[in-house]
DNA sequence: CGTTGTCTTCAGAAATTTGTGAAGTTAAGG
DNA sequence: CCTTAACTTCACAAATTTCTGAAGACAACG
């Protein structure tokens, strides 16, 4: 862990945080997330303070404001980051929470609902008692599980996170 | 529920069962599926039997057979379709199980695997006391969490379905 | 062992996605 | 108010993905 040039100073082994971000994101990338996204999102998550501004983001994965403003448009939409408007200067910062990933399959959740919702129609209109009806319901029903099972989940991690980590 | 032009004797409404078929495989789309994949696991969540051949697939989604050659290879690879040989044919069918979200589930149990290594490698590179590592640290944490609790679910799951749909 | 039906592979065309530079918008600070 | 820093939007270029037609491979059947 000793520090790469150009990251003198710093406390921080800028080349080490780059090779997991880079590899990180490109694990979400394959899970279905935006390449800059899942870059934004592992850059945050790697950061000291959890939080960072366009042009640091911009820096250190080289990419323009435009890039920055598109991920983190995203981003926020699916509450995988928050924005904060530093009080007394015009510039925005971004953070990951520490819930992050709690807020993250909530937002899952809505997705879910939709395809709930798509999945009764689809059992509506070939009849529930055709074949291929039935095997819808049985997907409708499978999501209906989870759903509620998640949330217990959720409630579960959260207990475990704050005897594990302390309330944080 | 009438039958549209086309589909008589057929015992189905084809336009309709096109029309589930299309939005439940866009919204699949939305969360990353291949878009021929999505539509290629439709349909066979919507069939009659649960299992189509390539030129029953490739004529009712209007695709060449190599589109439905790549669809189903990945698929196949992601355990949601499974292959069968005709005995005494050279066609193939391609099967959707009724514990196919079980076996998804499952496969996606793998996925968490990788990103927990990565994540280990990133809380040994940026250090376990830095803030970024403790960061990454939690999120690893989540992730074996709910690992541990995901098969857990999935054997309830099972249970509850049993009861629910009998034994299927 | 040749014929034929079925699936796969491959090169390339078409469509989609992604990121950039430049212009536009907003709000802080003088 | 005017200036200016910071973010956003937009049109376009580049890269990537997706699908097709054609050729190839494989196995059943005669």
């Amino acid at each position: 862990m000793t520090e790469s040039a150009g990251a003198a100073g710093t406390g921080r082994d800028a080349e080490a945080v780059s090779r997991f971000v880079e590899s990180f994101a490109a694990q979400l990338v394959e899970a279905g997330m935006q390449r800059m996204a899942a870059r934004v999102f592992a850059a945050l998550l790697a950061s000291d303070s959890g939080a960072m501004t366009s042009a640091e983001l911009g820096e250190q994965l080289q990419v323009s404001p435009a890039a920055v403003s598109g991920a983190v448009r995203y981003l926020a939409q699916v509450h995988m980051v928050s924005r904060e408007r530093e009080p007394g200067s015009r510039r925005e910062r971004y953070r990951v929470h520490s819930d992050q990933w709690y807020e993250a399959l909530t937002n899952r959740d809505a997705i879910l609902k939709r395809w709930e919702q798509t999945l009764r129609e689809g059992v509506d209109s070939l009849g529930a008692t055709s074949p291929g009806g039935q095997r819808i319901a049985e997907t409708l029903a499978f999501f209906e599980y989870l759903e509620g099972e998640l949330t217990k989940l959720m409630d579960r991690w959260r207990e475990h996170r704050d005897k594990t980590f302390g309330r944080g």
